[in-house]
RNA sequence: GCGCGGGUGGCGGAAUUGGUAUACGCGCAUGCUUGAGGAGCAUGUUCCGAGAGGAUUGCGAGUUCGAGUCUCGCCCCGCGCACCA
């Protein structure tokens, strides 16, 4: 394809004018007008493809526009380095993570730069380089001083192809989030974040952040999973023992006619002391316990159960009810017990039918007293009357949750409680290529944490890493860090008592890392302290960033908790990171997201040859609203390429043709059109942009312009005056978008500096309205006539003019008028009786 | 199952508080230009109809002078959460 512009010799000429003239460094010092303008970092591994770009190409446009409108604008890029792929990779190409990691971050560097894309690069962070996982520890530190990481021994999720323990967060569907190996369980001594103890605020904070997508906060608050309701106790018969229950419906209470804990329940084993069949009953605890997640955590899966042979009392209807165990209840959630209501409870009333245990109604239809009010095969769950409840029997069932509750309060039987689904963070991972997690084990001393002065713990390179996923593990599966296989690290000397003692071998959640990287950007090369407080509070919170939804509970619940926790220590004086966050939509392509091993990626690198990166940055904009998905299409592509042609072919027009309008021409032109057509241009791109990124109007407006511009070269409708104009606002509002042509041309026609130091341009509200509008005129609601009247005419004039037209006069055939409807400069409707 | 988005031409998608539905772009068609191709330019392009005109925003109803937009019922698609007691 013939070139319509050299874009291949302008693209680079630009991108090191930027660089040499440090237009993207940003003063830290200078905080009076800041604005920071952040890209969730990228993980670095093989090579970008158009589906990453959008998120940079965004944030490169918000940069650019607040610059012109006067910002300091601060634009960072680090790399979320250390991380499973890495290694694998590593292991696969038999290279090493570190070394394979630098050689990505080089690369996906060049990519940015020949998208025009630009950053600060002064400020850059890499988590897997020493002086950055140096702080990452120091903040582990910070939250064990604080008694928030803590040890124990759990059932966590173990990824068998991984070979690591995973979050919770990380378990998709009872899966792997990474390689969709069903999940299982396993009881390892493990390190926890207590972000439990962060719930209500996380929930509550959410609030605040009110330019935040409204879905990103409603999964946030789903994954908090508050709910409010009544721990119940209930005496366990022939047993010290007694059980604790979280409901949320204590109206049914009277209709709890079983009861099922956990098989992973601390108490079970007591509990079953005197049984007979104990042994019996353990074999198939035991095989609920190590059954995949994957089978338990469906809601359609069968419910299994076994009785214990034990009785509860129900503490009020003072009944004996059996003690079953069941794979349906989670240990993880409220106290790993469940009163069973069937009745009223469509998980508890499947259980009950297969096991034939008692179903009590309590709770009616409040409009067919007295009839079953539950469809066979089903059970109740809305609300209605109560029955078969003692003294509350009568009242709604709504109504009865405050009664009962207050009831059980003061029989001491029952306690108002709040649940949360959030658990603490696993952090420990037992893979190689993460932050050491900077921690002694001693004979004597126990657990020591590895005073602030030893930082940072260095990971070490003489390590033998394999991952049974390719089938080769160097251990076994075992579920033990590879850091096991350095000496040198592993022994090590106990700080407190200097004996001989070993080091933690498990490396942390990746998670860590991109918790914090957003303070390191403001003092990246500080050395003796993660980040300057003072200079920390005044360029946070973020004032933008931007980021896949993907992202929208773990790294951004994971980041608030941090801010917290470090703004509670007195460290930084915000607690919320990021005050305004915007997600844009994946880039999709035949149907999928795209993804190398699906093979459906489309590379920059080449349509940059054959298009220059304008376009490309122009098509990605353009392509739909951006916080959308959207599919990529070569022809959209090519047709942004035509745009920018024709954009570089207007300019030159004007160049070329530099000479005065006569007077002549003069009066034959019409300058306000065009004019209007300028300024309402600057308006649309305006508001766009301010009011949620817009990009895609935008450049539909613009293109609009273009046309118009064109129109009135060929229609000699304009001055030369007018025309320049408006080619230069083009320019100018481009000029964030697709950056290089822009400076090209506003070099052409005679900027003295880079585009970027302009102005954004302000427009003239009087200008924005048009003079004449095109009226509509309806008839009963039906359009009749379109009139050309002038802008504000008033009601009496107006209805004349109507009056007065052919068209209108032959549709009212001299009938009644029972109505006028005028809404001012937008339509007429008369209505007949 | 619960929650959140959506459903508008052949396609991606526009439409302030209810006020000309289909902007802008892609594709397509015709013409000009060119040795041809490409590129460019011009015109047209929601559907039916030669035309006048009529129909049209997932389906059905309602409110209104007027509904893509508001209300009610239904259908479909995407995303998130999901045995959370």
């Amino acid at each position: 394809m013939e070139k319509s512009y050299p874009f291949d010799k302008i693209e680079p000429k630009w991108q090191e004018y930027w660089s040499k003239k440090k237009l993207f460094k940003a003063d830290i010092k200078d905080f009076e007008k800041k604005f920071y303008c952040l890209v969730m970092f990228p993980y670095p591994s093989a090579a970008l493809h158009v589906g990453h770009g959008r998120n940079y190409i965004i944030g490169d446009v918000v940069a650019r526009y607040k610059k012109m409108r006067g910002f300091n604008v601060l634009t960072p890029m680090g790399w979320d380095a250390f991380g499973l792929p890495a290694e694998n990779a590593a292991i696969k190409n038999k290279t090493h993570p570190k070394k394979y990691t630098l050689a990505n971050i080089k690369r996906m560097k060049e990519q940015l730069k020949s998208w025009g894309v630009c950053y600060d690069w002064s400020c850059e962070v890499a988590s897997c380089l020493a002086d950055y996982y140096k702080w990452t520890q120091w903040i582990f530190l910070k939250l064990l001083e604080k008694g928030l990481a803590y040890r124990k021994k759990a059932f966590v999720n173990w990824c068998s192809s991984c070979n690591t323990v995973l979050a919770n967060e990380q378990v998709i569907e009872g899966k792997c989030e990474r390689c969709e190996t069903a999940v299982s369980q396993k009881d390892l001594e493990q390190w926890f974040f207590r972000i439990t103890d962060y719930a209500e605020r996380l929930l509550g904070d959410l609030k605040s952040l009110e330019n935040w997508p409204e879905r990103v906060k409603i999964m946030q608050a789903n994954w908090i999973g508050r709910s409010e309701g009544v721990r119940i106790y209930f005496p366990v018969v022939g047993s010290e023992e007694t059980l604790a229950c979280f409901t949320t419906r204590v109206d049914t209470i009277f209709g709890a006619t079983y009861m099922v804990i956990a098989p992973e329940h601390p108490h079970l084993e007591e509990l079953l002391d005197g049984v007979k069949e104990k042994s019996k009953i353990m074999v198939a605890v035991e095989k609920m316990r190590t059954e995949s997640k994957i089978m338990r955590v469906q809601a359609d899966a069968e419910k299994v159960g076994i009785f214990t042979g034990r009785y509860a009392i129900n503490p009020v209807t003072k009944r004996k009810i059996p003690l079953w165990v069941a794979n349906y209840v989670l240990m993880e959630y409220g106290t790993g017990a469940v009163m069973a209501v069937p009745a009223h409870d469509q998980r508890d009333y499947e259980f009950a039918a297969k096991y034939k245990l008692p179903i009590e109604t309590v709770i009616q239809k409040s409009e067919v007293r007295g009839q079953r009010s539950e469809e066979p095969g089903k059970a109740y769950e809305d609300d209605g009357i109560m029955v078969n409840s003692a003294q509350f029997d009568g009242l709604e069932n709504r109504e009865a949750i405050g009664k009962i509750t207050d009831w059980m309060e003061e029989k001491k039987i029952g306690k108002k409680a709040t649940e949360y689904k959030l658990r603490d963070w696993l952090i420990s991972r037992q893979r190689y290529w993460g932050a050491p997690i900077p921690v002694v084990y001693c004979e004597k001393c126990g657990i020591v944490a590895v005073p602030e002065k030893d930082l940072p713990v260095i990971l070490p390179e003489d390590v033998k890493f394999g991952a049974p996923a390719l089938g080769r593990s160097a251990l076994g599966g075992k579920g033990e860090s590879p850091l096991k296989t350095s000496k040198k690290f592993v022994d090590t000397k106990c700080p407190k008592c200097k004996a001989e003692a070993r080091r933690e071998i498990d490396t942390m959640d990746t998670f860590v890392d991109s918790s914090w990287y957003f303070l390191r950007y403001i003092s990246a090369k500080l050395e003796n302290k993660p980040f300057e407080k003072e200079d920390v509070d005044r360029w946070l919170p973020v004032d933008q960033y931007i980021g896949g939804v993907e992202h929208a509970i773990l790294h951004l619940l994971y980041s608030r908790f941090i801010v917290k926790v470090l703004n509670e220590m007195g460290l930084i004086g915000f607690d919320e990171p990021f005050k305004n966050l915007f997600t844009q939509g994946m880039i999709i392509k035949n149907g999928a997201k795209m993804s190398k091993s699906k093979g459906n990626t489309v590379s920059p690198d080449e349509l940059i040859k054959k298009f220059g990166a304008d376009t490309i940055r122009l098509y990605t904009l353009f392509i739909g609203p951006p916080e959308k998905d959207a599919e990529w299409s070569d022809r959209g592509v090519e047709g942004a390429y035509r745009f920018l042609g024709r954009v570089w072919r207007m300019a030159k027009q004007t160049t070329d043709d530099r000479r005065q309008t006569t007077d002549e021409e003069r009066g034959t032109v019409n300058d306000e059109k065009l004019k209007r057509k300028t300024h309402q241009t600057i308006k649309k791109v305006t508001d766009d942009i301010e009011k949620g990124f817009h990009f895609n109007t935008s450049i539909s407006a613009i293109m609009e312009l273009v046309n118009e511009v064109y129109l009135a070269e060929d229609k000699k409708s304009s001055s030369r005056e007018t025309i320049e104009q408006a080619v230069k606002t083009v320019i100018v509002l481009l000029s964030p978008l697709v950056p290089h042509i822009c400076e090209e041309l506003w070099e052409k026609l005679g900027g003295k500096e880079s585009i970027l130091k302009k102005e954004w341009p302000s427009y003239d509200a009087k200008l924005v309205l048009a003079e004449n509008i095109t009226l509509p005129v309806q008839i009963n609601g039906k359009l009749r006539s379109k009139m050309e009247i002038p802008r504000g005419l008033v009601a009496e004039e107006l209805k004349e003019k109507i009056l007065a037209d052919e068209k209108i006069k032959s549709h009212l055939a001299g009938r009644d008028i029972k109505k006028w409807i005028v809404v001012p400069d937008k339509l007429v409707n008369i209505v007949l009786s």
